[in-house]
DNA sequence: GACCAATGCAACTACAAAAGTTACAGATGA
DNA sequence: TCATCTGTAACTTTTGTAGTTGCATTGGTC
């Protein structure tokens, strides 16, 4: 796998659950299908857990599936769940030297956060369950 | 530096920049206002260079300056000069197992690169000029 | 209770991308 | 001729992350 691979994986995992929800999958059978590992599949998904998208269960006959309906599970919900911000910056260099260097810094991090946050509201435009849908526009 | 360094250090730079356009500048300053190396200065101003955005002159008295106007610059120019790809994948799994899971493929790369290109588009709305503006809203 | 199959998690290695650094050739004006 | 820039190659360091191994824990099933 290559670069956005964690919100690509989660992505995918989550469409295929929501093709048919309450099915119960292995973190190795989703390993499988992803072509990678089942304990980089747990350490990705168990964000997604953390972020009340999906459920898991321990034990024999157990698994991951999907914590709600596919239809209330938006592309921004996976990606703020996986924390990643792609567009903004965490932080900038720490030495503002004069004040107009300062205002200019946040500045452009102002634009940054704004680009930001309409990626993060187009991402909540569309569903996992559009995304299984066979017929997409 | 951190996440994001070239695109955050080409935005500052072009930015401050903006704000006295003609004004020749070496990689040598442009390192010491953004606190990095005046190498790093060159790869990524390079670029920028290779765009069009930027033209640089040897020798002495050489140095960087804007390739034409500030409003004629704008966020998506310096994004798409530095190659960047934030959300969309270069490539996925390359074993698709089946057609089905191949269509789902195709289908999470297509919203991907929607949202890409909607991110482009985006960046385009803003010029470096506005960037530089005291009064940015 | 014994056993098996799953998650959860820690610790480690492997690897790649990028920054940072050093060194030097080439260009150009003083 | 000299000082001052860019351009670039080569290298080291850092960092993020995938991949891997191992094992404790949980919870069905026999």
């Amino acid at each position: 796998m290559k670069r956005n691979s964690r919100l690509s994986l989660a992505l995918h995992t989550l469409s295929h659950m929501a093709g048919d929800p309450g099915r119960m999958r292995t973190s190795a059978d989703i390993a499988a299908h992803a072509g990678t590992n089942p304990v980089v599949v747990r350490r990705v998904l168990g964000r997604l857990r953390e972020a009340g998208l999906l459920v898991s269960e321990k034990g024999h006959a157990g698994g991951w599936r999907l914590a709600r309906d596919p239809q209330d599970i938006s592309l921004a919900d996976v990606y703020l769940a996986l924390d990643e911000r792609l567009v903004a910056t965490t932080d900038m260099d720490e030495t503002p030297s004069c004040s107009v260097e300062h205002a200019l810094q946040k500045r452009v991090t102002g634009v940054l956060e704004e680009i930001e946050e309409n990626l993060v509201k187009r991402l909540g435009e569309t569903s996992i369950a559009e995304m299984c849908h066979t017929e997409h526009h």
